[in-house]
DNA sequence: ATGATGCCCTTTTTT
DNA sequence: AGGGCATCAT
């Protein structure tokens, strides 16, 4: 349905009239609070559209409005996808569109990330790819797991071949169309194979497969493709600088004409290329769709001048990038500032005590502040000096919940509960905890499965193979067939809850106990407590929400709805990786890190993607709002081990202009004796080599 | 088959 | 420094 200009005045007129303009956001959109662009793309619907949007301009809020008013314009909420970079994205995207339309409008459209798309096209026809629908989802630990076994049976004698390296080329073929096969190393293509095919024989998939699968479900069989087309009418992909060749295909075959689709991203802020992000989609959108209308947002309404100032000097360095001005609406603000320290150790220091000192001035929340670094574990180092100070922090999405070992167990149990014929969770919970089916059985079972052309749990079942064992473990075989069995039946008679029997299972086997004993310190003991019982309880708020066990893991393993990822339910100051930042704002932001090595990180020197890393820096200024600190260390530790280290390559590139140059002694004021001074100050010239 | 001991290597970022 | 993994003894 075309837009009208005539429309556009009518709901620009109705809306203002109902609405007070502080609650436009509550009860509808608004168009006056809009500026020209953002209204251009709110009213622009039909046919290909590229939002390029720069950091702070409003995209979210431009994207909401713009489904939003398709809602209004009668376009059935059923017919709307949208497309997110992770499940967070699009829970907030359906809350913000149900704050402005109406709830159940939201819940009935379809916004999640690729690949829980793909789950849902998968599960429907994976059969005619020559899948079993129970297909298991294999994640990162899963695929590293089977990955090694492959290195040790295919390398015979020890290969030093690492399995994440195998897994990483892997990865990088299949996201650019490339089998397994033509590899380019002739071991890592057998390793390739025979890991596909290991996949295969457990009817399983890892993430990549998820989309390589749905994209040839879409396109060699028109009737699948044609129902999905006719489904999703209007289609918007957000953070679409990270989409890869593969999410691209599939986004093709997803949309037909007249291409109603709507991609929005910022080039400057793609930081995914490690994981076969290009910004060629991006850049070269009319290669893909014909003659898209283009907007573009540039007014920021985030950062203060001063911020904004400092973060274009730094990403104007980047080369074939869209060249754009974002212009920064919010004059001045406090000059940002740079600080060397001795140590990571005072890094720390420096940012709690800031932390403490800004708040009580300012009588500030916690929620103002924010530590931002590269690499997870630099995190360590800050988590305990903001304990040491009973500040409260939340992580986000540090060590994944969903890897955390009792977690996967526990889930491999649901699973396996859920149906037995399952290869991927059998096998991972055959032996755990320890009850007489050892890697041996285990791999003489998994032989004559695949003799029989059938699951695992068959042949556990089979006289045939259970003869050939000796009475000890044929006994505890059939023990635990029998107890997997009778809970089974439990959840299948519905006699109780999933979520009861599962908990009733994991304490029959003595699963937390066992556990338990193999934990060092009281805390870790709690902490894997928790995590079971985590594992119930959303399990039994899957079951209350009509969700089925299988639904369940599908979520799961794409750790989509889990309440704690929403840093909005937890309280105090954040600390997140820069990756993870990528979306968020906050009123102060310590940036940490600034070494050569660490940001960029040694890995990007090496491998020629510095463009990328400063791009992650840039993500990591933008996110400020009002103020900013960076920092860098003169040493660091290391394995245990001072190390010095050198002064990031970006520092010389941010304009001075708004910049303050300082170090941790300066502003902590330390009674440093003279000669001491003297001595750091020293250091630091040869340090920052001028 | 299981549990303990000691050695090794480690360090991106995430669906 | 710390965790994973192999080897060894039980």
């Amino acid at each position: 349905m075309p837009f009208r200009p005539g429309d556009l005045r009518r709901i620009a007129k109705t809306r203002t009239a109902r609405f007070h303009p502080a609650r436009a956001m509550a009860g509808g959109f608004s168009f006056d609070s809009l500026n020209k662009a953002q209204r251009d793309a709110v009213a622009s619907l039909d046919g290909p559209v590229l939002i390029l949007a720069g950091a702070g301009t409003g995209k979210t809020r431009t994207v909401t409005c713009r489904i939003s008013n398709m809602l209004q314009q009668g376009i059935a909420p059923e017919n709307i996808l949208a497309v997110t970079f992770t499940n967070k994205a699009a829970a907030e995207m359906k809350e913000r569109i149900g704050g402005m339309v109406s709830k159940k409008k939201a819940e009935a459209m379809t916004v999640c990330t690729f690949h829980s798309l793909c789950v849902r096209l998968l599960r429907g026809g994976i059969h005619k790819l020559g899948y079993k629908k129970n297909f298991s989802i294999c994640s990162g630990s899963d695929q590293v797991g089977i990955m090694k076994q492959l290195v040790v049976r295919m390398g015979g004698t020890d290969e030093k071949v690492k399995a994440e390296a195998v897994l990483a080329e892997i990865s990088r073929a299949k996201n650019r169309g490339i089998p397994p096969q033509d590899l380019e190393d002739d071991f890592f293509a057998s390793l390739g194979v025979a890991y596909q095919n290991e996949l295969r024989a457990q009817n399983a998939v890892d993430f990549d497969d998820l989309l390589l699968l749905a994209e040839q479900l879409l396109r060699e069989h028109e009737d699948v493709r044609d129902y999905f087309r006719s489904v999703y009418k209007r289609v918007t992909v957000d953070e679409f600088q990270d989409t890869n060749g593969l999410q691209m295909k599939l986004l093709q075959q997803l949309v037909g004409p007249p291409y109603h689709v709507c991609v929005v991203g910022d080039d400057d802020q793609s930081i995914y290329g490690f994981r076969g992000a290009e910004s060629a989609n991006i850049l070269e959108f009319e290669r893909f769709f014909p003659s898209p209308k283009v907007i573009l947002l540039e007014e920021n309404y985030r950062s203060t001048h001063a911020i904004l100032h400092t973060a274009n000097s730094l990403i104007r360095r980047n080369a074939g990038r869209r060249e754009k001005s974002l212009k920064s609406t919010i004059a001045g603000g406090e000059p940002v500032r740079l600080v060397g320290m001795p140590g990571d150790e005072e890094e720390a220091v420096f940012i709690a005590e800031e932390i403490l000192a800004d708040k009580a001035r300012g009588n500030l929340p916690w929620e103002h502040f924010a530590v931002l670094f590269r690499t997870n574990k630099q995190s360590r180092k800050i988590e305990e000096a903001l304990r040491e100070r009973k500040i409260p922090y939340r992580m986000v999405g540090a060590q994944s919940f969903y890897d955390r070992r009792e977690v996967k167990d526990a889930l491999a149990y649901t699973e396996l509960l859920d149906d037995p014929e399952a290869d991927v969770p059998l096998l991972r919970v055959l032996n755990s905890p320890p009850r007489g089916i050892g890697q041996a059985t285990a791999m003489l079972a998994t032989d004559y499965s695949r003799e029989i052309g059938a699951s695992v749990w068959r042949a556990l079942n089979d006289e045939g193979f259970l003869s050939q064992l000796g009475t000890k473990v044929r006994n505890s075989i059939e023990t635990f067939t029998a107890q997997v069995l009778t809970s089974k039946m439990k959840i299948d008679a519905k006699v109780m809850p999933a979520n009861l029997v599962l908990k009733e299972f994991l304490d029959e086997i003595e699963y937390l106990p066992w556990l338990e004993r193999g934990c060092k310190t009281d805390q870790e003991k709690t902490q894997r407590g928790e995590g079971l019982a985590e594992v119930v309880s959303e399990l039994a708020k899957a079951i209350e929400r009509g969700k089925s066990i299988r639904k369940f893991l599908d979520d799961s393993a794409l750790s989509a709805d889990r309440e704690d990822d929403d840093l909005e339910k937890k309280s105090g100051a954040t600390l997140i990786t820069l990756h993870a930042s990528k979306g968020l704002e906050f009123p102060s932001v310590f940036l940490v890190g600034l070494e050569e090595g660490v940001l960029p990180h040694q890995r990007s020197v090496t491998e020629g993607t510095k463009d990328e890393e400063r791009r992650l820096l840039y993500v990591g200024i933008t996110r400020a709002q009002q103020k900013l600190a960076m920092t860098y260390c003169m040493m660091r530790m290391k394995w245990g081990q001072q190390v010095s280290c050198q002064a990031s390559s970006f520092i010389p590139e941010l304009d001075e202009e708004y910049l303050i140059h300082t170090t941790y002694d300066d502003i902590m004021g330390a009674e440093a004796d003279d000669e001491e001074l003297d001595n750091f100050f020293g250091g630091l010239k040869d340090f920052l080599g001028s």
